[in-house]
DNA sequence: CGACGGCATGTGAACGTACACATGCCCGGC
DNA sequence: GCCGGGCATGTGTACGTTCACATGCCGTCG
């Protein structure tokens, strides 16, 4: 390894192009080109004095030169509403891993806002970058619409499923999720369950709201108004302590994990013992949840499994390749100390 | 903004280049290009008559020409060992807004691990992408040897102050939050206590560990044997159990808020009631940190600050500036529930 | 009043790669 | 024995930008 940093350090030479590789190997640039680019058409004796030229000379290919002349990059872009976040930033972690080992780099953007400007400009900036394709992980409604309505040639992928999704998305069954943990309070012996839900348009809530109302009403079980949360810790604290005031229910399902120990804190400071009183259930099975008290029951998702897939999905798409088929990604329910049977009065 | 979309979409012939500029403009692309780069020797009214060109056609300059031919692009690389994590995740996220609007783009590049041979693939990588220079979040001791041994001619930032840091790196004052940290719990009574460290090699890890010896140095306090984590809740759910055994100590402060909440958990597990039986101090303040039970005492980092100031640092770096000179980072005691004096028996 | 310097602009080339086309060769079929 | 075709390789050029150098003009100073 010394000898690698010894190659690379204090060289002010400019670096080694194809056509130096040529004339080290006696050949043409264009065979040197060839070489590069797998044709099939050469002579391995040809190729292995090409490959020989190549580590001599420590070459590597210019990515710009390349990007300029085929006008697209090895770099695909990362869109995201929060970056900052467990569940993108894991399945981040693993698309950049996945993407690096196929040869692409990656580069981020964050969505500021959700606004169709906002993402315009988002898009445009990765564009002009050049970039072979485009991960979203910004899972609202509308950038779905936007996205379309831009027509832009690039392929994309989406981490969440739209409603009436077009193959271009991946399935993370989150209604099947939200439905498992609705149906586990419910068998649980809960009759009066509140839901804790996401923004809006954010698809993740719309899926996790369904799958709520599904389990309620394959049990014939009654609908209570849900409440609409911001993902936020805090505002879980905040609704907490909101709701117990009312005390028309006996347990909660909130839309994320950050929400539900929130809330529990809010129960907590208006005297309402978890699970004792109330059970709480939550989602995505972030690494605290199982270490606060009590232990968080939850819905896991497999974000580095996701984050494999969407590059996956996007390279095939992006080579021309049939795109490869996934089974869903179906989540597990993690039953913990947060939900027991209601306490009857 | 339909207009904005309507631009781009299904635009199939290529995109206008400099010399079409030109040539609406009726100057020569030169001229073109030296409105672009801000050159001083330009009539006014040529320079305007350029923009109107640039804006008709809504012509965006090719990254990639530029690149190939300045060899040099207005990318920066971020460089993580733990991408995922909330204080890199957040870091990464006002990096790379703060690096956006100064006009670069980000590319991330996770660091499998913390080897010689791993760095050195990294930063190839990343250099071979011709980027204008990286910011490192890896904290571990190495990777600042591995880069200055490289000599590499690319200007790089760490997030973390290594010993005997070369003003190339940020002062989030980590020593002093971890004596705050300590010097709360002696404050509050607490004559034995033990320190939950992070892995050996990383810089954050070491730097706690010193304020904490500071601290106990100062109040003329004995020492006991650290417990070596590695950074997860995991860890400190099996160090509570491991330490519950042991009781030679009230307090424990842990290296991170992870390993903390952990901490609670084996503690609780073992039967020991926090923070009656003993106390715990975190550090990060991680958004849920407040929420669980009890809310724990930490130690408030400002990740996104130090983004900021790391872009802002690099970039005066790239372009040849003075470097700013930033204030350190005050670390802030956040004193919450899980800490409280001694229960003398 | 002529030379000279600075300003505003233009001309040509270079960056390093991939693509289109051209070339020479060998082999097999009629 | 000749010709067509595929294989292996070479030649030239385009991609869109910046840089080095050239040019024309005007004002100023000796």
């Amino acid at each position: 390894m010394e000898q690698a940093t010894e190659r690379t350090s204090g060289r002010r030479s400019p670096a080694p192009s194809i056509r130096d590789v040529a004339r080290l190997a006696g050949v043409s640039h264009q065979t040197v080109s060839r070489v590069l680019n797998e044709h099939p058409s050469i002579r391995p004796e040809t190729k292995q004095r090409v490959l020989d030229a190549i580590s001599a000379l420590d070459y590597r290919p210019n990515l710009a030169a390349r990007a300029l002349v085929t006008s697209r990059s090895n770099v695909i872009g990362v869109m995201s509403a929060t970056i900052g976040e467990f569940g993108p930033a894991s399945s981040i972690a693993t698309i950049e891993e996945a993407a690096r080992t196929e040869g692409y780099a990656v580069t981020t953007v964050n969505l500021p806002a959700t606004t169709p400007e906002a993402i315009g400009v988002a898009v445009r900036q990765l564009v002009r970058e050049q970039i072979a394709g485009i991960v979203v992980i910004a899972p609202q409604v509308r950038v779905f619409h936007v996205l379309r309505g831009m027509a832009i040639d690039v392929p994309f992928v989406s981490l969440q499923t739209a409603s009436g999704a077009t193959g271009e998305s991946l399935a993370a069954d989150q209604v099947e999720g939200a439905r498992l943990a609705t149906a586990h309070l419910i068998d649980l012996g809960h009759r009066d369950i509140v839901h804790l839900a996401g923004p809006q348009d954010w698809i993740e809530a719309e899926s996790r709201m369904r799958g709520y109302l599904d389990a309620l009403r394959d049990a014939d079980l009654p609908t209570i108004a849900p409440v609409r949360g911001d993902w936020t810790a805090d505002f879980g604290h905040f609704a907490g302590i909101e709701l117990a005031r009312r005390g028309d229910f006996t347990a909660v399902f909130a839309a994320n994990d950050l929400m539900a120990i929130g809330l529990m804190h809010g129960f907590r400071d208006a005297g309402l013992d978890v699970p004792r009183d109330v059970s709480v259930v939550g989602f995505d099975d972030i690494p605290v949840a199982q270490h606060v008290w009590p232990p968080l029951t939850t819905v896991h998702q497999d974000f580095p499994e996701l984050g494999r897939r969407a590059v996956e999905l996007l390279l095939a798409d992006i080579r021309g390749e049939e795109a490869p088929v996934f089974g869903p990604l179906e989540p597990q329910l993690r039953a913990r100390a947060s939900s027991a049977a209601p306490w009857r009065d």
